[in-house]
DNA sequence: TGGTATGTTCCAAA
DNA sequence: TTTTGGAACATACC
């Protein structure tokens, strides 16, 4: 379910009730979720402070604070200080990860493999339906994160930067845009729509874009992230925090109906083993690439 | 029953 | 070496 703006949305859900919090308890109920294991990841959290929650392609970052008393402190990496935290719990919702207050209520929540409570007495559960989901302590966040791509809403996400990825390789471009370590945080939907936006079509050959074309992808990823992000992101089931974006989504799940441009029905078929939804008049593809 | 699913990783083949 | 395809992970839904 979540790409980069549904893991930004949770994030800034999240963020109140999390940041300065304490962890007092952690719970699995699913053993091969946690990283490197369920005993290690409450060693690592148990009586330790959030310091930032933050996102990371789609990954959710807790920085947690140091600490407190010197046994563990000599555990801790050289170099950790209030600016370089190095303790780190991180989140990967994969396919269907999803977070969820506890609350008396409400009726109990479906499939949950995890539960922290905090030192408020709330309680955070982690649900996941399909189990792909990971949590991860590490005192090394480079070695989880240090593959990743360029983070497509940063600054440093020019048309040159893009360029440069492009021309790298030789790939279709699709493919490439779902590459975690090319760009960080793109997902099948958002692709999907930003190659309409762009009028490019998936099979193309990326280093055949032409420097217009290149200008009009990057704006096209950025609008269509910013956009999601501002509708708090796509729902599709009812369990979803009740993001807008499914409204005004061109092509992805709209096979067959008529193209918000032109009208000609919208062409489903499978790239790289995914589904992949284009309208063919406008994203053609031209015939030597 | 079989096909499908918004993600990632690993392996084999080209 | 790079790129691509397939399977695996595990479950629910249509």
């Amino acid at each position: 379910m979540p790409e980069l703006p549904e893991v930004e949305t949770i994030v800034r859900v999240l963020r109140p009730g999390l940041e300065g919090r304490r962890f007092t308890r952690y719970t699995s109920r699913w053993a091969k979720q946690a990283v490197p294991s369920v005993a290690a990841v409450r060693r690592g959290i148990v009586g330790r402070r959030i310091r930032r929650l933050w996102r990371r392609a789609k990954y959710i970052v807790m920085d947690l604070e140091d600490a407190g008393n010197a046994a563990r402190r000599k555990r801790i990496v050289r170099g950790a200080d209030d600016r370089h935290p190095s303790e780190h719990l991180l989140i990967h919702l994969r396919m269907s990860g999803r977070f969820e207050w506890a609350s008396q209520n409400k009726d109990k929540p479906r499939h949950v493999r995890a539960v922290f409570d905090l030192d408020n007495g709330r309680r955070l559960l982690f649900c996941d339906q399909r189990k792909f989901a990971k949590i991860t302590y590490t005192t090394d966040l480079a070695a989880v994160t240090g593959k990743l791509g360029i983070e497509p809403l940063e600054r440093r996400f020019t048309s040159a930067a893009l360029d440069r990825v492009l021309r790298g390789r030789s790939r279709q471009l699709k493919p490439l845009l779902l590459d975690q370590t090319v760009i960080a945080g793109l997902g099948n939907i958002y692709v999907d729509e930003a190659m309409f936006r762009a009028g490019l079509h998936p099979t193309v050959r990326s280093e055949h874009l032409t420097s217009e074309e290149t200008r009009r992808l990057r704006t096209a990823i950025r609008a269509v992230l910013r956009k999601a992000i501002r509708h708090r992101g796509t729902s599709f089931d009812e369990a979803y925090l009740g993001g807008g974006m499914q409204k005004y989504l061109d092509v992805y799940g709209r096979t067959g109906l008529p193209c918000r441009r032109c009208r000609t029905p919208i062409e489903r078929f499978r790239i790289a083993q995914r589904g992949t939804h284009i309208c063919p008049n406008c994203q053609p593809l031209d015939g030597k690439r």
